[in-house]
DNA sequence: AATATAAGTCAATAAAACTGACTAATATGT
DNA sequence: ACATATTAGTCAGTTTTATTGACTTATATT
C-alpha cells in the first residue's frame, strides 16, 4: 500500500529537518541565562553535555561529535579548566589522550543548566507514552548513526 | 509499576538533551560544503529551511524560531536578498510585515542543501516502521511546544 | 629509527551573534 | 484625530565562536 511509503517522502523528510533544528534551538535557548550568569555560551555547554553523559571523553571523540576544529574545542577546554569546571587526565594506556572529566564544581554546573533545560523535554514526555518515548530515542540515534 | 515512569527519570531526559544535539549537528554539517561552495553558512541554511517549508513567513516569526536578534536575522536576510535567494513583500494586511519568500533560484538552492541532508534521515528511516516515524515526530512536536 | 597519531599552540581571520541607540511605517485604542 | 504600540530596519561597536595554516610535543606503532 503506497500509503505506508509516505513517511519516506520528501515533504517528510524537510519536516522532519525543521523539526530538529526548531527542537535543538529551542531547547538549548532554555540555558542561556544560566550560561551567561557564569560568562559562559553555548559552546560551552555543548561540551559540558558530552562530559557529563559520558565522563572521561577524549578530545577526539569530542571533535567527532560536535564537528569543529580543535582549535575552537582548545579555547572551551581552557576556559572550563580556568573555571575548574572539568578536569583533564592522561589515558593510563594510550598516553598521548586526554581524557575529560567534570570536578563536582563542574557536576553543579552541568546540573543548572540542565534544570534549566528539563522541564521543556518533561513536559513532552509526559503528554507522551512510554512507546511514543522509546520510538522517538530510537529513530533519533539513528540519524546520528 | 514503577518501570514505566523510567522513561521521566533525569537519566533518560539528559541523554534525549545530547542526542538533539547529536542530531542536529550531524544532520546540519552534512550542507556544509553546499553552503560554504555558495558563499553562506549555518545561518543562512537555517532561514532558508524555515522559509522553504513555510513561504511568506514573516521577520517576527522567524526571530521566535531561531532565537537571534533582528539585528542579526537582518545580515542573513541582506545577504540572501542581495544573491537573489529570497524576495520580500510587504504583508497585504498589515503593511508593517514583510514576508518572505524564495526565489526560484532560492528553491533550487534549497534542494541542493536539502540533498547534502536527506541521506541520513531517509536511511534512519528506512531503518524505522512507520509508527516509530509518526511516534518520533509526536514527540519532537510537543519538545517544540 | 622512521612514521603515524593525539593533542596543544600561536597567529590571523571570518562568521555569527550580541548590545545599544535610533528611525520609519503602520496599526490600534481612546 | 491623537497617542501609543507594534513591526521592521539601520548604524556602530563589540563579543563569541569557529576557521585556516603552520608548527610543536608526546607517545605509539612498525
Amino acid at each position: 500500500m503506497l500509503k505506508d511509503f509516505l513517511y519516506l517522502k520528501e515533504k517528510n523528510l524537510k519536516d522532519v529537518i525543521e523539526l530538529l533544528l526548531k527542537s535543538y534551538t529551542s531547547s538549548f535557548s532554555d540555558s542561556e541565562q544560566t550560561l551567561k550568569r557564569n560568562s559562559l555560551g553555548k559552546a560551552h555547554h555543548r561540551l559540558i553535555i558530552l562530559v557529563d553523559n559520558k565522563p572521561g571523553l577524549k578530545v577526539s571523540e569530542i571533535l567527532n561529535s560536535l564537528k569543529v576544529t580543535k582549535q575552537s574545542l582548545n579555547r572551551v577546554i581552557q576556559d572550563l579548566s580556568k573555571k575548574d569546571l572539568i578536569s583533564l587526565k592522561k589515558g593510563e594506556k594510550d598516553g598521548r589522550e586526554k581524557k575529560i572529566f567534570l570536578t563536582d564544581k563542574g557536576i553543579n554546573f552541568s546540573d543548572s543548566l540542565f534544570n534549566s533545560q528539563k522541564n521543556r523535554i518533561l513536559s513532552a514526555f509526559k503528554k507522551s507514552s512510554p512507546d511514543e518515548v522509546l520510538y522517538f530515542k530510537n529513530v533519533l540515534k539513528r540519524i546520528i548513526e
